[in-house]
RNA sequence: CGGGGCGUAGCGCAGUUUGGUAGCGCGCUUGGUUCGGGACCAAGAGGCCGUGGGUUCAAGUCCCGCCGCCCCGACCA
């Protein structure tokens, strides 16, 4: 393939819009053109990391069992209505009608489609289990799209579908993906981890998210230096703490604390350690208002605070709310006499505390040798702390790490949550109707194309892994005004597409400089230079793109040499 | 939706304070010289200054409305 046959216009200058590495790397790199907010066409360099990355997760899913179909995008509101989902999903589903009025959204996932195929085709046990996915865009209506490609309206997505007659069977399916989507992210040589992950109102024990690892990651994960357990820190539990304070419990005494509101402020004025104060924060939820109460130096994890009390919704109370319901003050709230509609949610951790310091509800003070259980009562005391590095490991109890990561997959039991609502059964061996037990599996296919960028690229641009790179090899002649080198680097690109290796020549009449930048920006993983030498020394030089080595092969075996470079990096 | 910023040539930007003939760099076209890490010289093409209204002799610039985009937050693959 000659260069200047490829549409990838590339850009000296960042286009202003781009924020993040990947985003404008990739519209430098010519790859991605934007068309509206979040909803951008892919060139032909993008499609063809993303049709790599497809066949990857295709050869996977089937070696599983799984079955490729595809389903409409655009999808009748009478089966949401079913589910219920209709109304839930709210302002993020892209809804629309047609000539007759009739309501139709364009698929934010395919759960309710599926269902409702599977279930006017299987009713036995005997033709269970069935492993179904499909790749196609999807549609969000996301409040803000950004970061280019990482969180648009419309992306690429895998989502297999499986269901089992029972939970034994959905665990096997599970584990099935589990290790595919293990298999994906190896072969793609992404740096990864799957972590566990907060299964949210659905509830049930798994779910994994794989997170590409890299700084500019949304995710926060933490993981164990000496065993291998990971988690997202929304999700990750806690053992609980060794008691911190001893003693004889203190009468309860109110402290003039003057404009002290944060935490530091209140320890500082009192000449005490954080730990010896309780972190009070209200929140307003659908069953009206939650004060949380965490020891001073932890932070609360809302997720735990929403499944602990099987909300649906959970934001910070506003001032408003914390002088009208909490009949308190911001930055002195406390749990100690506060109206008994405020739900109290304790971490374990301050129900252990003696001789605390806490808000007084009171501007500008704040109570002293608060005792949990004598001066206050909790509703529900659980573990509810967000964890921090060098907590001890729940698993082996070391302590943990952090890191950043960016959610490329995520493996999900459903159990019967779809299958009930929508009536998808079966007859099982007794002739007994039962919901199908189901899981759903994701891949951000165009997430995954933006992960990869993030976490591979220098100062020049994109350093792709071979295995989704767009193209492995780009031989460019340094001189286009000399016919030898030009002859010579299309004959070694035509050799190397021969022996299946995806290769461009750089046929441009453009200085060797400007060949050599795109080079580095498209981010081909090996470069081959045709120069002076090539012709009078009858050898090529090779350059890898991500450690900068250079190799000299003859032109008699240079082949054997590359696809052996191809293969160790 | 709340907070902040921006819409001027394909891209990056200046010009707006103080209204008076629309500019710079890159890219693009043509010719010439160059040719191993984004060359040089010369000559060109290219703009309803996001959009609608208003003020004014005169609006890129002032006023009002609308649209779009980017960043921070709630949401998520």
């Amino acid at each position: 393939m000659k260069f200047s046959q490829i549409y990838a216009p590339t850009l000296r200058e960042t286009p202003a819009e781009a924020e993040v590495v990947s985003h404008q790397l990739m519209l430098r790199a010519g790859m991605i053109r934007k068309a509206a907010g979040g909803i951008y066409t892919y060139l032909p360099l993008a499609w063809r990391v993303l049709k790599k990355i497809e066949h990857i997760v295709r050869e996977e899913m089937d070696a599983q069992g799984g079955q490729e179909l595809l389903m409409p995008i655009v999808q009748p509101a009478e089966m949401w209505q079913e589910s219920g989902r209709w109304a839930v999903y709210g302002d993020e589903m892209f809804r629309l009608t047609d000539r007759h009025d009739r309501n139709f959204c364009l698929g934010p996932t395919h759960e309710e489609m599926i269902t409702t195929l599977v279930r006017s085709d299987v009713r036995s046990y005997r033709q269970l289990p069935i492993l179904l996915y499909q790749i196609q865009n999807k549609y969000r209506d996301e409040i803000r799209p950004r970061f280019g490609l990482m969180r648009g309206r419309e992306f690429i997505m895998k989502d297999l579908y499986s269901f089992d007659k029972d939970e034994d069977g959905l665990n096997i399916s599970y584990k099935k993906m589990y290790d595919a989507y293990t298999n994906v992210f190896s072969r793609c040589k992404l740096k990864f981890r799957p972590v566990e992950a907060d299964s949210g109102a659905i509830g049930g024990s798994g779910s994994h998210e794989f997170m590409v690892l890299a700084e500019s990651g949304e995710a926060e994960i933490v993981y164990c230096t000496s065993c291998d357990y990971a988690a997202n820190v929304e999700k990750a539990e806690l053992l609980p703490l060794d008691e911190i304070s001893t003693g004889e419990k203190l009468p309860l005494t109110q402290v003039h604390t003057p404009n002290c509101k944060s935490i530091a402020d209140v320890a500082k004025l009192l000449h005490i350690d954080k730990q010896q104060t309780i972190k009070s924060i209200a929140f307003e939820t659908d069953q009206g208002p939650v004060l949380a109460l965490v020891r001073g130096d932890h932070e609360v994890n809302e997720i735990k605070v929403l499944n602990k009390l099987n909300l649906i919704n959970i934001t910070m109370a506003s001032e408003k709310s914390i002088i009208d319901d909490y009949q308190s003050v911001p930055g002195f709230i406390g749990p100690c006499g506060l109206p008994k509609k405020i739900k109290i949610i304790a971490d374990v951790n301050v129900m252990k505390m003696i001789n605390a310091a806490a808000g007084a509800n009171i501007a500008d003070y704040h109570l002293q040798n608060v005792n949990p259980g004598r001066d206050f009562a909790a509703d529900i005391i659980a573990d509810i702390r967000l964890i921090q590095e060098n907590d001890p490991c729940p698993h082996c109890a070391m302590p943990v790490k952090k890191a950043r990561g960016i959610e490329v997959g995520q493996v999900f039991k459903l159990f019967t949550k779809y299958s009930s609502a929508l009536k998808a059964t079966y007859l099982d061996e007794n002739g007994k109707e039962k919901p199908m037990v189901m899981g759903c599996y994701g891949i951000g296919v165009s997430r995954t194309m933006a992960a990869a960028i993030e976490q591979n690229y220098d100062e020049h641009g994109i350093i792709w892994p071979v295995p989704i790179a767009p193209y492995q090899v780009v031989v460019i002649p340094v001189n286009s005004k000399d016919t030898n080198q030009v002859q010579l680097a299309e004959l070694v690109c035509r050799q190397l597409n021969l022996h299946g290796i995806d290769s461009v020549w750089d046929d441009r009449n453009e200085r060797a400089g400007v060949k050599f930048k795109d080079a580095d920006l498209i981010g081909y993983p090996l470069k081959i230079t045709i120069g002076p030498k090539s012709i009078s020394e009858q050898t090529v030089e090779v350059k890898e793109r991500k450690t900068g080595q250079i190799h000299f092969f003859s032109t008699s075996d240079y082949l054997e040499n590359i696809i052996e470079l191809l293969q160790k990096l």
